[in-house]
DNA sequence: GAATATAGACGAATAATTATTATTTAGCAA
DNA sequence: TTGCTAAATAATAATTATTCGTCTATATTC
């Protein structure tokens, strides 16, 4: 029973192509046991005790790889630096995960009402977004190319 | 007519508290003709041509001032630091404006058919996600106790 | 118009992340 | 097994984004 987790992980692992290592085990192990958001710098603090040799880039380059292989999620990727909308008409967004640009999309307001039930008692709501993620127009062209080339 | 923008500016100053320099109103007359998602660093470059000797820092500081005012917004403000969600079950997310924690919230999933259905041709919509930001409940007592401290 | 508070300029500091390079390790084949 | 090759890791430097501190300049208030 302790070998199932590492059994799981392993064959994730060859699934997608990911060399099984101790210390992306030993990551994975302790991300199944959080039930937060943690960042890099929290999953560094965790596994130390049984990596004390880890260092936090590691950490980095292996969330990112669980990522690219949907092992874990990334909590709302921002966009390398602050982005402003001069203007206040409410519409979603298309946030390319490659090269970050934003396109807007015009729909519906969600269901704020519905949403808001959800939260806790004493959270004060503020805005209410919809984000979309993927890859762009101009840069799904670019990979369609290159693939080719 | 030309005048037009500058009192409006003048006057949403006046109502939010905020002094009416130079800098702003140019800052907020270049924000006003873009209609992308600027950084700061974009809107750096834009307003140098008038403003030879501004800092990169005001910019930032200005943009700040703006959108505490209401005058702009941000689009997904992050969390300071990449947060990653172990678990892959689909819910929303409360993101606290003021301490980054993130809450879980439990709600249906959007119409993602709907929101798709607003995506330009040629783009790849990999995940959709609605958040909602705010104070959480923490932060939201803390602020109560201070104000009356 | 003078006093006071706020804003701006500049440079340095900090935080988050990525890149580099040498060393180690996993995965595979003989 | 053993050795080969590609990938992963550790350590550290570099980058990028953002904020802070200090001094000067400007706006607001009287």
């Amino acid at each position: 029973m302790g070998e199932t987790l590492e059994q799981a992980f392993q064959k994730l692992c060859r699934e997608k192509n990911l060399a099984v290592t101790h210390q992306r085990l030993v990551i994975y192990r302790e991300l199944m046991k959080m039930h937060d958001h943690p960042n890099p710098e929290q999953v560094y603090e965790r596994v130390r005790p049984e990596l004390p040799s880890i260092s936090l880039a590691t950490v980095y380059k292996t969330l990112h790889a669980f990522v690219a292989a949907g092992l874990i999620c990334q909590v709302s990727p921002h966009h390398g630096s602050m982005r402003i909308e001069p203007q206040g008409e409410p519409h979603s967004h298309f946030i390319c995960l490659r090269c970050h640009d934003i396109t807007d999309i015009a729909t519906g307001d969600p269901d704020v009402a519905a949403l808001k039930a959800g939260v806790p008692a004493g959270y004060q709501v503020e805005q209410v977004s919809t984000e979309l993620r993927g890859i762009c127009g101009r840069c799904a062209a670019e990979s369609f190319s290159a693939g080719h080339a």
